[in-house]
DNA sequence: ATAGGGTTAG
């Protein structure tokens, strides 16, 4: 074809250029593409002109074979030490993965050594690439050998802080900003606010956004998924209400927090405003929405839409799998989950770890516990994925569950890694189960070495210690407690009322219609034979409050009162479901003759006529 | 004429 091309007689290539650049400037890359092999194939030779356009196709749909096809072009061209051309190269290997590639092509064109966008062009790779030291060490480089550095090297560089080991450094460059004068633009301050979020400053993040004077959709954007990352779902509704009354249009990327966030809160209506949005908007293509999309409608407990969305996908990611078997396994339907599990693989997907976490935590809660093992073992042998300490924790759910204490332990002193609370957890809630105190002990003391403020784990072995009768060990428990100063009771439920988020705290009379509330609860707690206590929850952490003003209660009786009798009623709760309320909502349902639909922090519970779909309540 | 950049899920 080479020397072919050659007796061809060269035709100008400026047309070529010209079209080359409209296609890039459209995003159509895979057409540039196309479009560069026809000029190949007429005779006209490419030039430095033609390049960057293709390059940049490349890049962007991430062609590596394509790309070094084309850097053999444009070294037979004679152009690398272009410097378009060189930037537009090192940008290709870094989009394409291959940043030691680029970073050879750097080190051996020494004319780079002086282009500020070479080196803008190599830290945005290494920081895209998640090579952390590489980027700040040739920063400080770029700063030694005096080029400048301006907005587009910090939007590169900042990315890099998103944990808070580096946020003192994501700091120093803030001030480096404002020094340059750069700190206005407003990629700079969106990249900053997404730093700052990231690293759970959520209250810095959302002081800079206030101080944006004309604020991008990116900015309403950084902080809205910011929020959705720390689990203020809450704070991310009325957001993106503010936002759309300023007339910002919502993107997918928005729905996508606004529609996990919804799922957090169990917010169906609201979520199917948004999706009447995601259609109309031609939305229902994009992956990321299509699968926040199903995992809206598991969390709100509508398996049939969640499969429905499934479904109809015309391409499914393996996080769409990993949502819908997940959803199958909360609703404690393990055969259909590990079906489409089966399904998954023989469509030729490949199982990573988060799926496996489903599939094993979908079996301990059905109580599948040597299918869950197999799994397991084919994690590792057949699909050579390294279980992390999330897959020993569902392990030992798994063993434990089964009564096979003893198991359990063998298990976690064989671990090749080290334990963390979650497989201590998993122990001692097995321990709880099947009422073995001593083995209890020991994991509580490994447990609360590793998360000393988390209080369910007070609230579980003070538990334990209450079914064998222990006052002193209840005492103790107790002590640690109050040694260790816990706040407030964390446990709240939400419940959805036309379209809007009711939410409850254990024992608050904040809600508008508190009195109300309260008043049937009364009136509930008459009819139903109430089992009087103050005895700490299990598990479900809300503690020293007396069960009768559980978040869960309060929101079943501000339901019963604002929805039409027939309808079902779902509640949300962060926690778990302690006994107690479990067994009020059970009596409850067959009192007012209701349906109810509790989803606590691991799984659904369906309450209906007195009784409830789990047989063993967790 | 041509290069480098910010936000997204289980």
């Amino acid at each position: 074809m080479a020397t072919g091309r050659s007796l061809v007689r060269r035709v100008a290539s400026t047309p070529w250029n010209a079209r080359l650049r409209e296609l890039a400037s459209q995003s159509l890359f895979s057409e540039s593409i196309t479009l560069y092999r026809s000029m190949l194939r007429s005779g006209s030779s490419p030039d430095a002109f033609s390049y960057p356009f293709t390059l940049k196709s490349c890049a962007a749909l991430s062609l590596p074979v394509s790309g070094q096809q084309l850097h053999c072009h444009v070294i037979r061209e004679g152009c690398v030490a272009e410097p378009f051309v060189l930037t537009a190269l090192i940008s290709m290997y870094c989009k394409c993965g291959l940043v030691e590639g680029a970073r050879k092509l750097f080190d051996e064109n020494t004319q780079s050594h002086q282009l500020g966008v070479c080196y803008n062009a190599l830290i945005s790779g290494y920081t895209a690439n998640a090579k952390v030291a590489d980027a700040t060490c040739l920063f400080r480089t770029m700063k030694e050998r005096c080029v400048s550095v301006d907005s587009v090297t910090m939007l590169g560089l900042v990315p890099v802080c998103t944990v808070p080991d580096y946020i003192w450094f994501g700091m120093s460059l803030h001030g480096e900003c404002v020094r340059l004068g750069i700190d206005s633009e407003l990629a700079v301050l969106n990249s900053f606010i997404t730093m700052y979020m990231k690293c759970g400053s959520v209250e810095s993040g959302r002081r800079l956004f206030d101080g944006v004077p004309v604020k991008g959709l990116i900015t309403w954007n950084a902080v809205i998924s910011g929020y959705a990352q720390n689990g203020l779902a809450y704070d991310v509704l009325e957001l993106y209400e503010e936002m759309k009354s300023y007339g910002v249009r919502p993107d997918p990327v928005t729905l996508v927090s606004v529609l996990s966030s919804c799922a957090h809160l169990g917010a169906q209506r609201i979520g199917q405003e948004v999706e009447k949005l995601v259609e109309a908007n031609g939305f229902v293509s994009n992956v990321f929405v299509s699968n926040a999309l199903i995992s809206m409608y598991a969390r709100c407990g509508n398996l049939a839409k969640a499969r429905g969305v499934f479904d109809v996908m015309p391409v499914r990611s393996l996080v769409s799998w990993t949502a819908m078997i997940g959803c199958y396994g909360m609703h404690g339907m393990a055969e259909t989950g590990l079906k489409l599990f089966d399904d998954m693989i023989r469509n030729g997907i490949r199982p990573d770890k988060t799926v496996f976490v489903m599939v094993l935590s979908t079996c301990s809660h059905s109580g599948l516990t040597n299918k869950g093992l197999e799994l397991f073992d084919a994690m590792k042998r057949e699909y050579k994925l390294e279980p992390g300490p999330e897959h020993y924790a569902c392990v030992v759910d798994l063993l434990g569950r089964a009564g096979r204490i003893d198991e359990a332990c063998e298990f976690i002193e064989s671990m090749p890694i080290e334990p963390d609370g979650a497989v201590w957890g998993a122990l001692l809630g097995a321990c709880k189960i099947h009422k073995n105190v001593d083995m209890a002990e020991v994991a509580f003391a490994k447990v609360i070495e590793l998360e000393p403020m988390n209080i369910g784990y007070y609230v579980l072995m003070s538990n334990i210690y209450t079914d064998s009768n222990n006052q002193e060990g209840i005492w103790r428990i107790r002590v640690m407690m109050r040694e260790r100063g816990f706040k407030k009771e964390p446990g709240y439920s939400y419940v959805e009322h036309k379209g809007r988020v009711h939410l409850f705290l254990a024992g608050d009379r904040s809600h508008e219609q508190t009195e109300e509330v309260y008043r049937m609860l009364d009136e509930l707690e008459t009819s139903v034979m109430e089992i009087e206590g103050n005895t700490d929850c299990d598990r479900c952490g809300e503690v020293s409050s007396s069960t009768r003003e559980h978040s869960e209660r309060l929101a079943v009786a501000f339901a019963i009162l604002k929805t039409s009798p027939g309808a079902e009623i779902l509640v949300i709760k962060n926690l778990r479901v302690c006994e107690d309320c479990h067994v009020f909502i059970k009596m409850v349902s067959k009192i007012v003759d209701r349906r109810f639909v509790v989803r606590d922090a691991s799984r659904f519970h369906y309450f209906e006529d007195g009784l409830c779909s789990c047989k063993d309540y967790w």
